[in-house]
DNA sequence: CAAAGAAATGAACATAAGTTCATTCTTTTT
DNA sequence: AAAAAGAATGAACTTATGTTCATTTCTTTG
């Protein structure tokens, strides 16, 4: 039984695992998913291109799991606040600020995780990434709606307008450059915009 | 002086780029542009894939041909709304109505257009259409604004708002597969969202 | 009909990126 | 230290597409 993996050696490896995760979350927040080549990273990470493989069956798994990596803690944070003690709509907005702030102040990393053009599997991910936000932003309004704080509404129709809200107001312009654009403002004005929507009832009830 | 191009050669190369342009849009609507193969194409369109060059330069730029295409018309009918004569916010609803109904019937092939990953000029020229409609919305904000039917507000924010709503709550589940789960109580849904968000101020100025 | 210039062709080429695997280097155990 | 097993290597392979170009076919004119 001449040789055994040890615990050293086991965590050597773990640690080159994660090392080559956070070299291809850097690669990507810098040129996006399209820039994420396996020898790019290989010579980023200080290995040779075969050594990916024996991390990661493909670049698919490699991708998803730095998409995963990086959404799980957003979406988490979402559903803090929409969970949260208080009133539904301040916890609503709390949701939606979270989300907004973090999607601004993590610009670079922003784009490529919502947006970026890339493969079928990440395309599919990235729909159950933006579904945990609106389910999240849902979770609030039924609450809103139960406590009579919003009026009656479809709360998944409502949670997906404010995600693509928040998408296209903050993130979008992120393909373009101008990355400065951005302030404080322009999540106040995204959140008002969403809980003026959740909150006023349509012309029709309004005037009923 | 043994051959010069003639009329009827002129109409005949003028009718096959137009053939070349009808079976790519007909590709992209079937399988994004992801599907759009240059051979894939010519042999859709019944010639050889040399002959494709000599109508389009390169791959780019037939993409960028038949994007624009199908986004101009869009664009227009978002626009003639937008700049109607009525009241500004029945103008405002009036345009997003256009725009979600017609994503909602795709009438665009809305997936591909709006969100699908494709190449990097594209992605520009992308914008370039969101933009678009974001201005026709952002115009009729400004009216509203000015006629006193809307409160003060940032007009571009809270358009690029309603463009992502509107695309997050009709389009991004294309992606998927369930193309039958919208119906007009989406576009509904979506329009009173929008509505009350352009509509209504916000917490403390409402208080004030 | 013959010649000359366009237009069409499609096989060949170029490129780029993911993946493999025979070989080499490391680590462990006796 | 030697042997065995694992880990790392990186050049070569594969595949998929965009693009080219020598050749063929068509169209026009004298």
């Amino acid at each position: 039984m001449p040789y055994r993996q040890t615990e050293r050696v086991k965590l050597r490896l773990a640690a080159t695992r994660v090392q080559l995760l956070k070299t291809a979350r850097q690669i990507v927040m810098e040129s996006g998913f399209a820039g994420l080549t396996i020898a790019r990273l290989a010579t980023r990470a200080g290995v040779a291109t075969g050594t990916v493989y024996r991390y990661f069956p493909s670049k698919d798994d490699l991708c998803l799991e730095v998409f995963r990596r990086a959404c799980d803690r957003e979406a988490e944070l979402a559903w803090q606040e929409a969970r949260g003690s208080g009133p539904a709509d301040q916890r609503l907005a709390a949701a939606i600020r979270v989300v907004a702030t973090r999607a601004m102040e993590g610009a670079t990393a922003a784009y490529p995780i919502v947006a970026e053009p890339a493969g079928d599997s990440l395309e599919r991910e990235r729909r159950v990434y933006r579904e945990n936000w609106s389910n999240a932003f849902a979770h609030a309004i039924r609450a809103g709606i139960t406590d009579g704080v919003f009026p009656k509404q479809d709360a998944d129709i409502s949670a997906a307008c404010i995600t693509g809200a928040i998408l296209e107001a903050l993130i979008a312009p992120l393909s373009q450059v101008d990355t400065a654009r951005h302030t404080p403002r322009t999540v106040d004005g995204i959140v008002r915009f969403a809980m003026a929507g959740v909150r006023y009832p349509s012309d029709s009830e309004a005037a009923a």
